[in-house]
DNA sequence: GCTTCCAGTGGGAGCGCTCCCAAAGCGCAC
DNA sequence: GTGCGCTTTGGGAGCGCTCCCACTGGAAGC
């Protein structure tokens, strides 16, 4: 009865033997395969018991050819890009779903050149069962290793310039698209935009969304103001607006974090929000609601896009042949516009 | 010269035939061993290029008894205690460590029965080569794993009324300590607090540390006022510390969050931070900066956190015996107090 | 009575790598 | 010429599991 502490790890024979069957017999048991008795099925489960028995996965994994992982993989120039909360809410997401497929989540972050050549090495040696990738720029090597990658490849988002096979996406275009004609419905006509990268896609689409409403009513689009998701840049680029275009009456930044930023900087200029001027995000992480005063934005369904590419990945290491998705954006009104 | 993408990946009985040397040489050259004259060595340098071979890592862990893989659990009662930025620096700084002793990283989000089902199977079955523990609450299931585990095992922060052989912690009594002696050097008298939660060993020295301070001030320690690390749970300490004892004039919230929602009610309540009432928060995390006013709080080196466990955890698995580690932490004073 | 079928069983051949060890090759001192 | 010690080489035995396949025996069908 006492599940005495082995020094060494039983093997699958010792646990057969010491219940008087094969290893075969022992495998099926374990793996609740048929052509089993009840009898011997029992007795295996004794003996794992007694023997305190756990199957080896690295063994089982070079039989079966499957390592039970999945890797998500986030490209970046520097690892702090990764500090954004954005990606511990997909982590969320991507977890739960791969969870219940019995995978196990390998991250990397891939933004040294060490990190990407540790990436490429996991993709080439089947470290993983598939792989989900994000964050990727404007000719990223990654797109390259995800090409020649032997394993499943969803991407979270698409990459700059082309159309992979399989992605989750949310409709960044819009998104932006409706946070410009919310600002613009309130009356306010030099509505400013403060991008984010555009060498992402994201950066890309959200630009083009604000330039369609602008277009579509009548009014000026800006040229892009580029941040780079960081607070910071955020406050960068709204005091540079501000210095140039001081009459500014509405601003869409292309996410919260950005957002924040401008926030800051409108205060300290003295100007009150939304009054004298009109803010919208785009993310509605928690610094939305925490941000003085909260802030109008638009919702993206963060852990719903990590469930789904993990779904994907799940669904194509399992054969079949899932289809793109999009999921959709939603304004969400506060105080700041 | 041609690298064919290759059907199926080729073996390395295929590189050694094909460079006309013995499995063992083509082995010993892949792997930088000695005792390979320059001529094979280059000979299968030259067949893994012309056959495109990528050594399958899942038969070497097999062989060698190593994965390759370190674990990062993260226990709570739901995933969303990951959405705390918190970890996502804990990330950054150990997957630099790993990266450097060519581990990968598995993240594993114990937040539900089947999750911690699932990381019990990882510990059990060897998926990995050592683990790293965090956020673990008293009573924790994870603790028996841990002690059961046939592995290293790390701890982030100590877990409550145990201490392991092996850990990497902060300085929880000293910072709560040095943040709450802030407040009594700038004159103030009644200074309440909003603890973390009082089943974490860090939400009970935190506790402490401010109850040191008052008493050493020869002040009233107020009871705790628990939270739960999160935004919210602040604001609705606060909004209770402030219907009970509405002469509260300092505050010391045992995180940043916690300290960002009691800032809120302050501000809701028609009080002026710091004039009426000053607010320390714990981490200095990115939301510190943000807040209005800029948050007053005791800095904790997060990245290096994750990276000493990373280190940790390498020097076990190389078979070395480290020491417990205690990190500084350090008060950065802004506007809030 | 015979064949047919199938649940139950165990042997054996992998999966692709590492690493031990015996053997071969070779220079050099005696 | 012999012996010693070194590097270099390749065969083979694992690592611990899965899975194919051949075999058994009892129930069912004729």
């Amino acid at each position: 009865m006492a599940e005495a502490a082995p020094r060494r790890h039983p093997t699958l024979d010792e646990v057969a033997e010491h219940a008087g069957v094969s290893r075969s017999v022992a495998s099926r048991a374990l793996n609740n395969a048929p052509h089993v008795s009840r009898a011997k099925r029992e007795a295996v489960e004794r003996a794992v018991r007694q023997l305190g028995y756990a199957r080896n996965s690295t063994a089982r994994a070079l039989a079966t050819r499957q390592t039970g992982a999945a890797a998500l993989v986030i490209s970046g120039e520097d690892p702090s890009i990764f500090a954004d909360p954005f990606f511990a809410r997909v982590i969320v997401g991507a977890s739960a779903a791969l969870d219940s497929a019995d995978l196990h989540l390998m991250l990397c972050l891939a933004a040294s050149d060490r990190g990407r050549k540790r990436v490429e090495e996991l993709l080439r040696s089947r470290g993983a069962d598939g792989v989900m990738l994000m964050a990727l720029r404007e000719d990223d090597p990654l797109t390259r290793m995800a090409d020649e990658a032997q394993m499943p490849v969803v991407f979270g988002g698409r990459p700059v310039g082309s159309a992979p096979r399989w992605y989750v996406d949310v409709d960044n275009v819009g998104g932006a698209r409706e946070a410009t004609e919310h600002l613009v419905s309130l009356g306010r006509r030099r509505v400013a935009v403060i991008c984010g990268r555009l060498d992402t896609e994201a950066g890309r689409a959200r630009y083009r969304g604000y330039r369609d409403a602008m277009l579509g009513a009548g009014l000026d689009p800006f040229p892009p103001t580029e941040g780079d998701f960081t607070e910071r840049s955020g406050a960068a680029a709204m005091a540079a607006l501000l210095a140039e275009h001081p009459d500014v009456d509405g601003v869409f930044a292309a996410n919260d974090n950005m957002a924040a930023g401008a926030l800051r900087i409108v205060r300290e200029t003295g100007r009150r929000v939304p009054a004298d001027v009109a803010v919208v995000g785009f993310d509605d992480l928690a610094v939305a609601q925490v941000a003085d005063p909260p802030l109008t934005t638009v919702h993206q369904p963060v852990e719903a896009l990590g469930r789904e590419m993990a779904r994907m990945l799940v669904a194509l290491v399992n054969g079949q042949d899932p289809t793109p998705l999009v999921l959709p954006t939603r304004l969400t009104v506060r105080a700041s516009a």
